[in-house]
DNA sequence: AATAGATGTAAGTAATTACTTACAATCATA
DNA sequence: TATGATTGTAAGTAATTACTTACATCTATT
């Protein structure tokens, strides 16, 4: 791997446990085992890093994009709990996945100082918002789904998703326990509601 | 106002709005118009001005608490709304509240770091789940709501408004429209579902 | 008015940090 | 083997930061 690549990655991951701020480019290049001149050489700026790592990830980031296969054959309720399933895959594995979404906490943070982050962050957001949206919007037009805003829906499945992950990566997986059953029981919640049929009102 | 609560009022402010690393001293100071020296006159170091203002606030942050009266009368589903619209109140309240917000955000950053902060974060969290889980245990005894994992229930509850906020701290309302309306639509989601009520399997 | 406690001013310290400069070593390629 | 690009070593700079010390000023209470 070439050093360029190397100090990304250190980048990525030293952001991602001491935020912007708190991450050094020592520490940075210490990680990537290269001399911290060599990451001002190729860089020029601590933040000139930031940016191209998250140019670097843009597209890695849209995790949705990668783990939503409609199948055509099935319906709502299992595509949904395929899709948790997948999540939960992705989120287990820490290495590559906890690092990425810590690094998006960080990016919170830092978007509130510097339009750009926000403005990367927020495309992050939007795609994968969008990309649900639009699946929504299509059951909906099938029939398969009430007529209810199809973003709220998606804002209500990602909030979910987001907020335990964050959970986790603060507290560890004690906090919240088995991932699966967790997410099993979110969707259950999510397609069909907490209330009683019979005291359903009007649909 | 002493010149004490003037500094911890500073210092939740810059927390919230720098992160802990890049809140100075000086800021909090300037900010609480006291000198510099003061501030470690009666807070040793930043480190424990943190651990005061965490003290402090431990109450404050249990919104729920106070939000949450349930009415004997009312059902399940209205009780929700009342609830969902005392939360979209206190979160148009910026000055006082999204401040709040933000600092929390803070400490799941910091909270990675020091177990300390994690442990008084996880406090303020279980507070708001307990609550909500107790309340959903009532209703589901009460045959108002279905046999689901009534924690389960709280976590997709919390996470909406957590994940809500924390956009809106970021990107601005703009972003998320009519929180009102938007709440709205949660609780409708959360409360029914998304499924027609024909394509439902068991119950 | 005298005294004690709180606060400010001013200056400084030691550590850290982003970033630079000059030069030597390494390495691939021609 | 010679050359040019990449990387490392070493040293340093200027700014910032948490925190300290010494001394002056103010304020409330007796």
């Amino acid at each position: 791997m070439t050093a360029e690549q190397r100090i990304l990655d250190a980048a990525l991951k030293v952001f991602a446990s001491e935020g912007y701020t708190g991450a050094t480019t020592r520490r940075i290049a210490e990680e990537a085992n290269v001399a911290e001149v060599t990451l001002f050489r190729k860089f020029q700026s601590k933040e000139n890093l930031l940016r191209e790592v998250l140019l670097q990830n843009r597209d890695a980031f849209s995790t949705l994009e990668n783990l939503f296969q409609i199948k055509e054959d099935l319906d709502l309720e299992t595509d949904l709990h395929i899709l948790g399933k997948n999540i939960a895959k992705v989120m287990k594995d820490k290495k590559n996945d906890g690092k990425r979404h810590m690094f998006m906490f960080m990016l919170f943070e830092e978007g509130r100082r510097r339009p750009e982050v926000a403005e990367i962050l927020s495309s992050f957001i939007q795609m994968n918002i969008t990309r649900l949206t639009e699946y929504f919007e299509l059951q909906i037009k099938n029939g398969k789904m009430r007529n209810i805003n199809p973003r709220s829906a998606a804002l209500t499945f990602v909030s979910y998703f987001v907020y335990t992950s964050l959970l986790r990566g603060v507290f560890g997986d004690s906090f919240l326990g088995d991932s699966d059953e967790e997410i099993e029981r979110f969707i259950d919640i999510f397609t069909k509601g907490i209330l009683k049929v019979e005291d359903m009102k009007t649909r």
